[in-house]
DNA sequence: TAATTAGTTAAGCATCCACTTGACTATTGG
DNA sequence: CCAATAGTCAAGTGGATGCTTAACTAATTA
């Protein structure tokens, strides 16, 4: 997979994340499924603009849908939100890669005598 | 530390974190502080749009600065990432746990024979 | 002290975002 | 059949975002 096709993928995964609202959403649909209407009902806002953040959340993959008879259910895909937290993690071992070799380097002028 | 306040925070982080231009200053930043011109330089844009993107990561707390003379040279903060990190982290566990939830009642259905 | 370097401020602009209201379609229950 | 239910479409609005250029300040260097 090519860099920038990631990274626009991150882009929009993370801009779906960065709304209360659809990490409610999330957070809902990690307890399992639900239709529009129940999602939308603990919220104070129109039906609409739910389905607006549904739409971001599953135009990224972060969660799927499909509509029998007259309800659609949304249920979670893991897949997106593995790839943002795969992201995260990266950075935070090469934080810690980076802090090792600081403490390393340390060690070697504790050793030489070099104690400035 | 009160939901909503973390909702603010977890909010400016993923927006932050929303733009591939801002991930790779954290990426730079993950293998040492610099300067607001070295940190510029691999960018095809000019020095305020960069100097714009740094002060949006460092007043979400993922990045600090300080200023010695007229450098001032940036560094990660990591407490900003692990606040993102652990949010998909709980999501995730929720999901992994609702999986076990759900194994767990078809085993004790196949145990009844209930087999559909 | 004059020129260069590093960073900062401000204004302007095109685009995107979150939300609204109102009108509409399809499914289902009485 | 009709009426309620579940969802969808479309247009509009106010405010945020990402970038630009131009003008400016402060620290260094020749």
């Amino acid at each position: 997979m090519v860099k920038h096709m990631v990274d626009h993928q991150l882009d929009r995964v993370f801009q779906a994340l960065a709304d209360a609202t659809r990490r409610e959403l999330v957070a809902r649909l990690v307890t399992g499924p639900a239709a529009v209407k129940e999602l939308a009902q603990p919220f104070a806002m129109s039906l609409p603009a739910v389905m607006q953040h549904l739409r971001v959340l599953e135009s990224c993959g972060l969660v799927a849908s499909e509509k029998a008879g007259r309800v659609r259910t949304y249920r979670l895909e893991p897949a997106g939100l593995r790839l943002a937290e795969q992201w995260l993690g990266e950075q935070r071992t090469g934080w810690e890669h980076r802090l090792d070799r600081l403490g390393g380097l340390l060690a070697a002028d504790r050793q030489e005598g070099n104690t400035s």
